[in-house]
DNA sequence: AATTATAAGTTGACACTGCTTACTTCTATG
DNA sequence: CATAGAAGTAAGCAGTGTCAACTTATAATT
C-alpha cells in the first residue's frame, strides 16, 4: 500500500522479503515449516523464484542466520553501553536473546558457517564476518590490561561457553524444574559463574 | 548369513535395525539424508514398513536419541570407574563423544525429549529417562559431602553447561584457529575451568 | 527513441519425502 | 487346525528441493 516501497521496481527487494518472511516462519511454526516453497508462498512469488537470489536452501538459511549474529552482536553492543564493564550484564543479554529466539539461535548454530558447503559464497562470507564481529564483542567484553592477547582470547572463549551452554541447556528445557529455573537470567549467569570461581570440590 | 539370526522370526528384529541404519545414515551423511524410506531402504523393507515400529519420524529420532544418550552415559561412567573423583576427565570424555560423534550429539539436544509433541510415547518415556541417567551421572561425578543437594544441583549444572557449551563451539568449529585448538580435550577443559576459578577481571 | 541484453519471475517437470488407507502374509495362540 | 493379530506390502496424496526452458520487465546501447 505504501507508495515508496512499490516504486522501487518491477517487485520489491524480494531477497529481503524471502529473508523476513523466512525468519517470521522459523521463528513461529520452527525448523521443519521452514521451506522455500512455503517462504515464496509468503511472499506471493512463485515457487522457484527464490532461486534468482539464493543458490540453494542452505544459502536463505544461512542468511536468516547471519541476521541473527548481527542483532545478538548489536543487543551486546547495547549492554556493553549501558554498563560498561559488566560482564554479567553481557551474559544475562546474550541468554535473554537465546530464550527470546530459541529457534534462530538454534539455527545459527546449526547450519553453522564453518561447516563445508557449496553454498551460495558471499553470503557464506558475510555471515563469517558477522560471526567474527560477535566474537570480537564477546572479546572486547572481557578486555583486560593486564593479560594479553592470546590469554584474553580463552578467558572469552572460556566466559561464551558458559553461556552458549546455559543457553542451549535452557533452550531444550533442561533448566525446567531445576533451581535455575527460579531465578532471573541474570541470576542463573551470576551463580554459575560464582560457583565456578568457588571451584567445584570432587571427595577425593 | 549368520543361521542363528535368521532364525529369529519372519524378519529379523527390524526396530533395531531401522535404528542402527538410521544411526549409520546420521553418521555417514548427515541428518538431512536422513529419511524414513532411506533407513527402510537401508534395512530392504518397504517404505511403509517403519510405521510399523515407529508412529513418527520424529519417534526415529528420538530412538537414535536415546542410543546417544545410553552410550555418553556409559562413557562417563566408564571415566568415573578408572578416574573416580577426576572431573576433568569426565569433561574431556564428555567432549571426546560430542567430537567423535558430531551429528549425533547435535541430535541428541536437537529434537529434545523435553519438547512436546504427540509422538511414540513410550520411546519418549525411554529417552527421557535415559536423559534423567545422565543427569544424575554428572552430578554424582561432583558429589561433594560438604554441600547439600540443591547446590549439587546448581554445580552439576553449571559444570554441564561449560563442557556443553564447549563441546557445542567445537563441533561447529568455532575452536578452529583458536589457542584451543593447540590443546587436547583434556586440557581444553583444564584451561577453561581454570580461567573460572581465577576470575575473569574487567576493567572497571 | 528504438533496440537489445540481461536480470527477475513463471511454468512444468523430476525425484524425493512423510504419511495414510487398504490389502496381504506370516506367526502365535486358543 | 483355525484364526486373530502383528508385521510387511502396494498404491497414492500432498508437499518438498531443484532444474531447464520460457516469458517479461528493466537497464544499457546505439
Amino acid at each position: 500500500m505504501t507508495t515508496s516501497e512499490k516504486a522501487t521496481y518491477h517487485h520489491g527487494d524480494l531477497k529481503k522479503a524471502l529473508t523476513e518472511a523466512g525468519l517470521q516462519v522459523l521463528q513461529q511454526e520452527g525448523l521443519n515449516a521452514l521451506s522455500l516453497r512455503r517462504v515464496a508462498r509468503e511472499a506471493s512469488v512463485s515457487p522457484a523464484a527464490p532461486y534468482r537470489h539464493f543458490t540453494d536452501k542452505h544459502a536463505l538459511l544461512i542468511a536468516i542466520s547471519e541476521h541473527g549474529f548481527t542483532e545478538l552482536e548489536s543487543r551486546l553492543r547495547d549492554s556493553k553501553e549501558n554498563r560498561p564493564g559488566d560482564i554479567d550484564a553481557s551474559g544475562a543479554a546474550y541468554l535473554s536473546f537465546a530464550i527470546e529466539n530459541p529457534e534462530l539461535y538454534r539455527l545459527m548454530f546449526t547450519q553453522n558457517i564453518m561447516r563445508e558447503t557449496e553454498a551460495d559464497h558471499d553470503a557464506k562470507e558475510r555471515s563469517r564476518e558477522a560471526f567474527l564481529r560477535l566474537v570480537e564483542t564477546i572479546e572486547n567484553g572481557i578486555q583486560n590490561n593486564h593479560i594479553e592477547d592470546t590469554q584474553c582470547h580463552m578467558l572469552a572463549l572460556s566466559a561464551w561457553s558458559l553461556v552458549h551452554g546455559v543457553s542451549m541447556l535452557a533452550i531444550d528445557g533442561v533448566l525446567a524444574g531445576s533451581p535455575f529455573e527460579e531465578l532471573s537470567h541474570s541470576q542463573i549467569f551470576k551463580t554459575a559463574q560464582s560457583y565456578f570461581k568457588n571451584g567445584w570440590r570432587s571427595k577425593k
